[in-house]
DNA sequence: GTTTTTGCTCAAATCGCTTTGCTTGGCAGT
DNA sequence: ACTGCCAAGCAAAGCGATTTGAGCAAAAAC
């Protein structure tokens, strides 16, 4: 059915030599030669078949990229930023989506593996690094993206959550808080542990503490989560005046919770999220959040494991980009 | 570096024929040998390549997903129900953001092709259909989700638009409004010029008609467009009591020219969305919208394109599922 | 006029796997 | 003991490319 370079010789006549070598510029060729060949390729609708090409020995020109949840839209717009750096080198990717599964990650890792990839950039939590130890050994390019592997020598483009952190807690300092809660995602998620460092840290400097009971983690249905959270802090006596989410979708939930219970936000209480997605723009109020790059993290990413040098990374193993407080509406000094 | 068929052979001391037999489950090997065989390619972390077993025929479990924007929420839930369907048959996903660009679509429908990809899912809206007759000649197959070709001689898994439309003018006249606008996408995209014919027909039927100066067509940016041509439409010295945006993120766009202008959202304007995605929880008033199941769309597509026919398609190439009207606080009767 | 060099081409090997007969040895039937 | 079968295993031929080295004619050098 498809033509094959085969084909192409026979019409040419000449030899698939011929054509391979006018296909990938190699080789001599004389240009009488290379004109008819490139015509006929033209005529028959020909284009070489990744697949053969790939079988020997050349790139597949397929990037897989794991992350949490595609519908989730911090990963939605890491996934564009990735997409589109990889498009722009010519290759393509393949999105799994994990729901930080150990279990899933391995799947499809010998998938990807299987499927002979030229890297794998991960966006996904990983608890049990043995999971990594197959691939790494067969060296294909893996990077970690959003998400670090403390003590692992694996590169890595994040951005710096502790800073994040202490951002989000001097802004509600500043505003003169003193009384603050968290909503974070499952313990299990290293960025969320070093966003509450931060903050926790930020907290100490200026002489306050974040006591346990004040911090909640969440499991899967974020929105859900932050919402029953948030609303559990709402009932303690010494309610918080402020809460510091770790991401967008928990600040969400935090917000629906505090609608429910008729308490206004910022007035009585300041919601503070990360992440910086679309949603961040659409509540109302409009939410106080921190940003990530993303998109620059995806282009990272990608040419860090290209190793086009796009930006010259390599440098260090470990990108970590700057974060930025946005501020909007959620945020304001508490009530006296 | 890593094993292949022959390691396996050798160290087994059996044939790759005898090997290729077990990974297939085919031809006749003696439980002894077989045992064996297993043993070996366990001990030696084997595992087939499915790129040199595609090129022999097989296929490369591979499909491919167009959709205008990943990072659109739609999108995104529409991207993983097809992920979720597609894994559960052992696939994976190649995901294309085309920008509703016709010269990307072309890009990445040759790209898909060299690398033999089972069947593309296309979600993305195309002008010139020229553009699927090189795939479709060389039988590669083709379904659309979310958006139709109309005439075209291709399987479809769509939201009955037409019908959407009519829910959403419904709701809005039951509620007795007289004077409605609407917010539309680029004009080529079909699923919003069918919405529209809906909801025009339905207000027709009422008795009533929709000025063509009431229907706005944005661009790219659709919240951006939302809220320009919304507020445009503020200002008309007769303005509408309510507004049908043709999808969420336009209706977002309203919402926030409503903010802006200070008009009451929905006492003074109702405004209805179209697709339910996240954002329609999240905004305040919380949106109704007209809601598409997205995820048995997905499940369809995929369905079909590997004739699984997991709830029997094929009777019609077209597969029309029912819209939803999910009632949120965006709307209201108009002011007397 | 012979020998070298240069410039093109192509035959053939390879990549890792599937698949199709063909062998072969063992066993039942007569 | 001879024929016929069957089961189990294998050799070999692809699949569609890339790549290397050999071949060969024309041009350059001697």
């Amino acid at each position: 059915m498809k033509a094959t370079i085969y084909d192409v010789a026979r019409e040419a006549g000449v030899s698939i030599a011929a054509v391979s070598q006018v296909i990938n510029g190699k080789g001599k060729i004389s240009e009488e030669r290379r004109a008819k060949i490139m015509d006929v390729m033209e005529r028959l609708g020909y284009k070489p078949s990744v697949i053969a090409a790939a079988l020997t020995g050349k790139k597949t020109y397929t990037l897989g990229l794991l992350v949490p949840d595609i519908s989730n839209p911090f990963f939605a717009e890491i996934a564009r930023a990735v997409e589109d750096r990889v498009d722009h080198h010519g290759y393509s990717l393949v999105i799994c989506s994990t729901d930080n599964q150990d279990e899933r990650v391995e799947r499809y890792l010998t998938l990807l593996q299987q499927k002979s990839v030229d890297g794998i950039i991960i966006g996904t939590g990983i608890e049990d690094k043995e999971l990594l130890a197959p691939i790494l050994a067969k060296s294909i390019p893996v990077t970690m993206i959003a998400r670090g592997l403390p003590g692992e020598a694996i590169q890595t483009v994040t951005v710096d959550d502790y800073e994040g952190g202490r951002l989000a807690a001097q802004h509600l300092l500043s505003l003169g808080h003193t009384s603050m809660a968290v909503l974070a995602e499952h313990p299990k998620v290293t960025s969320s542990q070093e966003r509450i460092r931060g903050f926790r840290e930020a907290m100490a400097e200026s002489g306050q503490t974040l006591p346990e009971y004040f911090v909640k983690s969440g499991g899967r249905d974020l929105i859900k989560d932050g919402k029953r959270n948030a609303s559990e802090l709402m009932r303690y006596a010494e309610r918080p005046t402020a809460i510091f989410c770790c991401n967008d979708l928990l600040a969400i939930g935090a917000l629906q919770a505090a609608r429910e219970l008729g308490i206004s936000v910022p007035r009585e209480l300041s919601v503070i999220g990360f992440d910086n997605t679309i949603l961040a723009t659409v509540t109302n109020p409009a939410l106080t959040t921190i940003a990530q790059p993303t998109e620059r993290m995806g282009g990272l990413a990608v040419d860090i494991i290209l190793q086009k040098n796009g930006e010259q990374p390599d440098e260090s193993s470990r990108t970590v980009l700057a974060p930025e407080l946005i501020v909007r509406q959620s945020t304001a000094a508490p009530l006296r």
